[in-house]
DNA sequence: CATGATATAATAAATGTTAATACAACCTAC
DNA sequence: GTAGGTTGTATTAACATTTATTATATCATG
């Protein structure tokens, strides 16, 4: 796998744990197997969405169970749940510019108006997907 | 450097030769300094915008030049030249989901619409942001 | 034609990401 | 309460990506 795909292996698990979720227990194991990555990338993945409170899940027996309504699983929190510096990478800045050149010197302050905004811009699309979307998305998908 | 920063440097590059391109020859030798990067990666960079048609480099005796009026250089020309697939890269699709599994058949599907939604506008953001602008940042920057 | 610059390729070094393995902590059912 | 299956992590290895380095060919100018 050579570029980031932690956010899209998330939804497919959040997908997962929404439609069947209710009859099987969905193991780390069982998502390894359907997104066909390692059952430990799924296990980290998990985790972060634990922690930012869109899921539990079961220590001992296994099992996730999503914690929202899909309407309050935005992309975003997604996103900043499972690669939480990716707004940064997306659009870094240089480390050692030269402190004798005029440019150099400022580099730093001249874009951060700029970045900012397109940082912003990202944030506000990336909060009005949500999971309720995508589910419609994937419901659809299935009746073809 | 552990983040992509290319953009940045771009930028960097540009508005030193707008700024200076005038009095002074400027060669990757002299970006290279000012920036702090390798001169083969300022060519690299600066070979990239001149596909673009953002500027002009004389083969010979060195020195680039700008080649179009500063509003009509967007920052996502500028991205576009210098990382073409940072898009596809931003949010990305695991490759191999169980094509036995219903979710893992339709999650690339399910995941076009929601992407590209995002994909647009961080587009459109990236857009809006010109040189112009960040030559203005640049000017209250020296004003200090 | 000598000098200094670009253009580009190839290799090496550094960094980051994912996979694989292992193991402790934990719950549930029997 | 014990066995079986699962989560939570840590560690190491494999792989991919990025940047730096080195080298060479090409070109313009004095």
């Amino acid at each position: 796998m050579h570029i980031s795909t932690k956010c899209s292996i998330a939804i497919h698990c959040l997908i997962f744990i929404n439609e069947y979720g209710n009859n099987k227990r969905v193991t780390s194991e069982l998502l390894a197997l359907s997104t066909g990555c390692n059952p430990v990338t799924i296990r980290n993945i998990i985790s972060a969405l634990k922690k930012e409170g869109i899921l539990s899940v079961k220590f001992g027996t296994g099992g996730a169970t999503l914690n929202c309504a899909l309407e309050d699983i935005t992309l975003y929190r997604i996103y900043m749940a499972v690669e939480p510096d990716a707004l940064k990478k997306f659009i870094g800045v240089h480390a050692m510019p030269s402190p004798l050149c005029p440019v150099g010197k400022n580099i730093h302050a001249v874009l951060e108006m700029p970045y900012n905004k397109v940082r912003d811009s990202l944030k506000t699309s990336l909060q009005s997907v949500t999971m309720k979307e995508i589910i419609n998305e994937y419901h659809n998908a299935l009746a073809k």
